[in-house]
DNA sequence: TAGGCCATCTGGTCCT
DNA sequence: AGGACCAGATGGCCTA
C-alpha cells in the first residue's frame, strides 16, 4: 500500500491550520454517564441515560467538533482555489496514532477538501439523529451505549411493541407486565423482539 | 489478540 | 456544475 505524509497534529498542536482553524473554545466534552441515570430528559421525558454526543474527535486533545465549526471550515474554503502543499503536509518520521488525520500529499484540489468537510458534516447529522433516536428507546440505566445497528433495531422492536399495544387496548402498564408473564411474541422478526424488550420497558415509569 | 464499532477519506452516482 | 448520498477501504479504540 502507498504510504502518504501526513500532518501530525500532536507533534505540532499550535500551528494554524488554514483550513481546520483554531479550536473552538466552545467546544466540550461530554462525557458518558459514571453510573446510572443521567439526565436525558430534555429530549426524552425518561428511557435513554445516554447524553447525546456530537462526535468523537479525530482532533487534538479528544476535543469535540460541531456542525458550526464545520460551516466555518467550509466557509473557509470558500474562494481559495487550491491547497497550498506546504501547508497541508509535513512528513514525519514516526508512526500516524491515535486520532490523526492522514492528508493525501499533493496534488490535493480543495475541491476533494471541501466534499470531505461536507461528508463530515452529513455524518455529524446523521449521528445526531442516532442520538436522539437512542434518547427515545428502552435503555436500562446500566447499559452501555447502544450501537448504531442495535439502536435501530430496537427501535423497530419498540415501534412493533407500541403498536402491539394500542391494538390491543390495555393499559401499557399491564401489557408489559402480561408480556413478562408469558413472553412476548411479535409478529415482527426483530431481533429484540424478546423477553428483552419487555424487560427494558419494564423499567419504565407507566403514568 | 480478534472482533465489533466507529470516524474518516474517497470515488462513483444521482439529483437539483 | 456542484452538492448530496452511498458504499468500500482503512485504521484507531475498546472489550471479551
Amino acid at each position: 500500500m502507498m504510504e502518504e505524509p501526513f500532518y501530525d497534529f500532536e507533534q505540532d498542536s499550535t500551528s494554524d491550520f488554514p483550513f481546520w482553524g483554531p479550536m473552538d473554545s466552545n467546544i466540550q466534552l461530554q462525557p458518558q454517564p459514571e453510573n446510572g441515570l443521567s439526565d436525558c430528559s430534555s429530549l426524552t421525558g425518561q428511557l435513554s441515560p445516554w447524553p447525546s454526543f456530537t462526535c468523537q474527535s479525530m482532533f487534538p486533545d479528544d476535543a469535540q467538533i460541531s456542525l458550526t465549526d464545520l460551516d466555518g471550515q467550509a466557509l473557509q474554503l470558500e474562494g481559495s482555489a487550491e491547497l497550498d502543499s506546504s501547508l497541508l503536509v509535513q512528513p514525519k518520521a514516526n508512526k500516524p496514532h491515535k486520532h490523526h488525520r492522514l492528508i493525501p500529499a499533493p496534488p490535493y484540489k480543495v475541491q476533494r477538501y471541501a466534499a470531505n468537510i461536507r461528508e463530515r458534516k452529513r455524518m455529524l447529522s446523521i449521528n445526531s439523529a442516532f442520538d436522539e433516536l437512542r434518547c427515545h428507546v428502552p435503555t436500562f440505566p446500566y447499559e452501555k451505549r447502544l450501537s448504531k445497528i442495535d439502536t435501530l433495531r430496537l427501535a423497530i422492536a419498540y415501534i412493533a411493541l407500541l403498536n402491539d399495544i394500542l391494538i390491543s387496548g390495555c393499559h401499557p402498564k399491564s401489557y408489559v407486565e402480561q408480556c413478562m408473564k408469558n413472553g412476548y411474541k411479535s409478529h415482527k422478526n426483530a431481533i429484540w423482539n424478546t423477553s428483552d424488550l419487555t424487560t427494558r420497558l419494564s423499567w419504565i415509569k407507566w403514568n
